[in-house]
DNA sequence: ATCATAACGCTTTTT
DNA sequence: GCGTTATGAT
């Protein structure tokens, strides 16, 4: 057999070989797992098994290297070596001498970095490659843009001339400076909104103009908006760089900077990773994909993984661009696309290719199930947005009576102010829910004041959380010695605290200058027990030290305020125990760069409601969309240009694509928004899905945009008020209370104001019957205005519930 | 320094 | 309607 025979009957035979290994997947999947080299652009639709093919992908480059993917034989390698592989094919079994001569450099972990978006999509993607790949998965770089930069950053910025210990400002930071700065500069907070000039700073970091870059440009275009904005970009800037503090973008930006201007420092990252991927290509904005291929620049073996009907993060400067354009970026670039869903049944499905349909300029997608048709989707116009939220409830006690659980369901929403609605009616309906997302632990207040500490120990130069802790607790140091003594650090160009060390030198601070040197003392000696202590010690020893959590007193809102801080305190013990080398500075990247610490709690048996956003990447058996309304979802500001409609139908995409088997939308008559009662048309989107897969209580399609009577849950009849089945039809009234005199029939509570009559008379020691906890035992019951809070021992435990409304689920028994 | 009231702005979405 | 922040009174 001459050389070349042999090669291609041994590359052809290892090829096989590598992919009987991924003999679960389909075939488009396979393909995309071993084609290792190069560029590919891999367009996966929702629930396509998009992350199965990514952790697939990174096993195969671990085990085989480029061995699924190269025409490279080893010369060494003769007969004997091709009659291993051909036994092996014949036994069905790979033995380890045939895996070693299936393997064509296979790489080590650390050489691989999955990029993802959000820390929800880094946390399962580790989870399961460690479950795929067991020992080195952590090696592996599977973590978000921001985390990556900011552990190449805190590794090479030192070249730039910015310490490696830089402290990171997240988005209330940013906008605390610049509305200092905007004060300073004297510019009225009216004509410019802080957070429109941080929009507009961030759009320039994104076309990587720095301070000086968008000044020339602002002096170029004589807009005097666009100079004063240069002006307090200038002065921001500044500001960050004396504190040795970066924004979110800023960790980006400089990376790209870093990668760009350092050759020595880019080639050797370059050379480090051998394989980049990015999950959620769609969602990259400009600077991220010049980031990632920065990185790749090295191999270009650069595989993107994206969905462009799934972009829903234009308006963070995402560009949907980036996917549309990635085969004229890379040529030789390979397309596969993924359009099999594993996830949903065929009516969900085909609602869901209906609506996204509408969308031009996209790449032309259909995807397509072998599960059969399923439910139809099912919608809902109620009479109120709380009248919505309480058939929401009710719908999920139902299920659950019905042997399901909590947790197969998810209440998702446009905007997190719809939450409000929800948790009101989930709490008095009993069910147990998770709200994810929305107001976030770290925002709060007292756990601000104690990272402020943290922060300004692991790093004396952060002025913006010296200030916030300056004097707080309480140590007599006012405003007007905050004043002077920062004035004193920004002429003579040092940090704060570093001019309050020499308090005494200074004739303005002279009365403050003893409790200014105790406070500078105090950080000092901080700072000391955080390089000799455990990090919990230390946390302990802090709050100590500093009699923060003494001068919170304690008031009932105090005690809430300490359990915070203890629950920060258990941050740091599990940051502390999955770290391999904890350290301060460790832990604070941490909490920089993760919002929600709670999702290990999504493991409890409970209802998670989150945003659509939020939902991105997650799939329920049954998922209500609540809000199925003009100027909600799409909401009002993206009536204006096609592309924002285009983004929100996209959004409906995401958010129709998260049911497996049961779907329900639903809308209000009226709804209250900023305080008002609106009332507001159907959701267009609902107008998209064809009648075949929607089922609606009466009239099947063609429904008008305006609100209609025929759609209410509950309405008056023959000047009689009935309930209505949530299936259609009207039920029997419910049994007239127990009541010495006949009272009007029950009613779900569908206004503001409650029928003040109770709807079953409890006391302790009743018994009753509720249909998803079972029989239980009235324990306590205590009124509150016409209604009443009652505690009842059932045997999955003890429930507290609102009366009136836990009366549509109970009968005494 | 602490509390109370007034005023505002917020409803896109995340790192 | 709500939660945060600014302002002023004690």
């Amino acid at each position: 057999m001459v050389r070349t025979e042999f090669e291609e009957r041994f590359v052809s035979l290892r090829r096989g070989l590598i992919a009987r290994e991924f003999q679960e997947l389909n075939d488009k999947q396979r393909e995309a797992v071993l084609a290792t080299e190069g560029p590919l652009l891999l367009l996966a639709g929702a629930g396509s098994g998009k992350t199965t093919v990514l952790i697939n992908r990174v096993a195969n480059l671990i085990r085989f290297g480029r061995g699924s993917d190269t025409a490279e034989v080893d010369p060494k390698y003769g007969e004997r070596e091709l009659r291993v592989l051909e036994e092996s094919e014949k036994s069905g079994v790979l033995s380890p001498e045939a895996e070693a001569l299936c393997a064509v450099d296979p790489v080590e972990p650390w050489r691989v970095i999955a990029i993802t978006f959000t820390n929800k999509a880094a946390d399962e993607l580790k989870a399961r490659l460690s479950k795929r790949i067991g020992t080195g998965a952590e090696d592996i770089w599977a973590m978000t843009f921001h985390s990556a930069c900011v552990r190449i950053l805190r590794r090479s910025i030192d070249v730039m001339g910015i310490s490696p210990s830089f402290t990171i400002y997240d988005t209330a930071d940013s906008l605390a400076v610049m509305k200092r700065v905007l004060r300073e500069l004297n510019m009225d907070e009216k004509i410019f909104p802080p957070k429109q000039v941080l929009g507009y700073i961030s759009r320039a970091k994104d076309e990587m103009l720095f301070a000086p870059d968008y000044t020339a440009e602002a002096e170029k275009s004589r807009d005097p908006r666009k100079k004063l904005i240069a002006r307090a970009y200038t002065e921001y800037s500044r500001r960050l760089l004396s504190s040795d503090a970066l924004d979110f973008d800023d960790l980006i930006l400089f990376t790209v900077k870093l990668l760009t201007d350092y050759p020595e420092v880019r080639e050797r990252w370059q050379r480090q990773f051998k394989y980049v991927l990015v999950d959620e290509y769609q969602d990259t904005s400009v600077l991220q994909y010049r980031l990632a291929s920065l990185l790749a620049g090295g191999t270009e073996n650069i595989c993107v993984v994206g969905d462009d009907d799934q972009s829903i993060y234009r308006f963070r400067g995402a560009t949907i661009e980036n996917i549309l354009s990635f085969e004229k970026r890379y040529r030789d670039t390979r397309v596969i696309k993924l359009e099999q869903n594993y996830r949903s049944t065929g009516h969900i499905l085909e609602a869901a290719n209906a609506v996204i349909k509408n969308n031009l300029g996209r790449k032309g997608k259909s995807l397509w199930t072998s599960a059969g048709e399923g439910d139809r989707l099912t919608f809902r116009m109620a009479e109120s947005d709380e009248a919505e939220a309480a058939f929401v409830a009710n719908e999920i006690v139902s299920g659950v009576a019905s042997g399901m659980r909590w947790s197969d369901f998810a209440v998702l929403y446009r905007v997190n102010a719809q939450s409000n609605r929800l948790e009101y009616a989930f709490k008095r309906a009993a069910v147990p829910y998770k709200v994810i997302g929305g107001t976030r632990f770290f925002d709060r207040a007292e756990i601000k004041d104690v990272t402020s500490y943290l922060c300004v120990v692991h790093n004396p130069a952060d002025d913006l959380r010296l200030l916030r802790i300056i004097n707080n607790p309480p140590r007599g140091i006012g405003p007007t010695t905050v004043e002077r003594l920062r004035d004193i650090a920004a002429r003579e160009r040092r940090p704060i605290l570093d001019a309050a060390a020499d308090a005494a030198k200074y004739p303005e601070l002279k009365s403050a200058a003893g409790k200014l040197m105790k406070f500078m003392e105090l950080i000092m000696e901080l700072r000391g027990l955080a390089d000799s202590l455990p990090l919990d010690e230390f946390y302990e020893e802090l709050l100590e030290k500093t009699g923060y959590v003494e001068s919170l007193g304690d008031s009932d809102d105090a005690l809430a305020r300490v359990d915070n801080i203890r629950e920060l305190k258990s941050n740091i013990v599990s940051y502390a125990s999955s770290a391999e080398r904890p350290t301060l500075g460790g832990f604070l990247d941490e909490i920089a760069l993760y919002t929600d610490l709670d999702s290990p709690e999504m493991n409890e048996d409970s209802v998670p409601m989150m945003t659509i956003h939020s939902a991105k990447g997650l799939e329920f058996p049954w998922v209500f969309i609540v809000g199925m309304e003009e100027n909600l979802f799409p909401s009002a500001r993206s009536m204006n240009t096609e592309e924002d409609m285009e983004e929100e139908r996209r959004l409906c995409y995401v958010a129709l694509t998260r049911a497996q088997r049961r779907l329900v939308l639903t809308a209000a008559k009226r709804r209250l928004m900023f305080g008002h009662t609106t009332a507001n048309t159907v959701s267009r989107f609902l107008e998209e899905i064809p009648a075949e897969h929607l089922d609606m209580p009466a009239k099947r399609a063609g429904f008008t945009r305006e609100p209609d009577p025929e759609y209410l849950d509950w309405e008056y009849r023959e000047g009689r008020r009935q309930e209505r089945d949530y299936t259609g039809g009207f039920v029997s009234q419910r049994r007239a209370p127990r009541t010495p005199r006949p009272s009007p029939p029950q009613t779900i509570r569908t206004t503001a104001h409650p029928p003040a009559q109770k709807t079953l008379e409890l006391k302790p020691g009743d018994r009753v019957r509720h249909r998803a906890f079972g029989e239980g035992d009235v324990v306590a019951v205590t009124p509150t205005g016409g209604d009443a809070m009652i505690t009842v021992r059932f045997a999955v435990g003890e429930k507290r519930l609102m009366l009136n409304a836990a009366a549509q689920f109970m009968v005494k028994v």
